[in-house]
DNA sequence: CCCTGATTCGC
DNA sequence: GCGAATCAGG
């Protein structure tokens, strides 16, 4: 569905009202993408929605090596496990809260049987605890405990395909190379 | 990882 | 004009 005026108004008066382009993609519906509302939105020229003091003199970004893009339809000898996921087209969920973040506590938690989520995750049966030389390629190799010790182990969980780690570990390891990074 | 807006350029 | 891909940042 192309630009009418309707979808144009509602998107002005959206994005005057601060909403995201994701958010304002969503209200629009209909296979727009955050893409296409921000690139509608630069050629409207609406791109400052909120400036009280100062210009910020938008800074050049530096000269980029012409990404070209247009995958040819001549077919890719990619592996299929190496192929990209197909996205359901249009299925945005956006469960999050933006500005404030309220913590939604289940009362059972609240009330006795509370256990640290951490701890719950982090500790690791014995029986489940490998050996260096336990490890494959699906185990989690997560180091756990002091290496000059006997109670030095790996986690030893299910790894992802996608790293080295299990899922809880490999998420906490990106989490941390990603704010050092830079 | 999730997300945000900004930019470029083939279409 | 459109918007995917990309960049830059939170």
């Amino acid at each position: 569905m192309g630009w009418t005026d309707e979808r144009v108004e509602l998107l002005k008066k959206l994005w005057m009202e601060g909403l995201s382009a994701s958010q304002i993609a969503g209200e629009l519906g209909d296979g727009v993408t955050r893409n296409a509302v921000i690139g509608k939105v630069h050629r409207l020229k609406l791109s400052a929605r909120a400036k009280p003091t100062n210009t910020a003199p938008r800074s050049r970004p530096a000269p980029r090596p012409a990404p070209r893009r247009v995958a040819s339809p001549v077919s890719s000898g990619i592996p299929s496990h190496l192929s990209q996921k197909p996205r359901p087209a249009q299925t945005m969920s956006r469960p999050q809260v933006m500005g404030a973040t309220a913590l939604a506590m289940t009362p059972e938690l609240q009330t006795e049987v509370y256990v640290a989520p951490q701890t719950a995750e982090l500790f690791i049966p014995e029986d489940k605890r490998l050996s260096l030389l336990q490890l494959n390629e699906q185990t989690c190799k997560w180091p756990i405990g002091d290496p000059l010790t006997k109670d030095f182990y790996f986690c030893g969980g299910h790894a992802q395909e996608s790293g080295p780690y299990c899922e809880f570990h490999s998420r906490k390891a990106y989490h941390q190379l990603d704010k050092k990074r830079r």
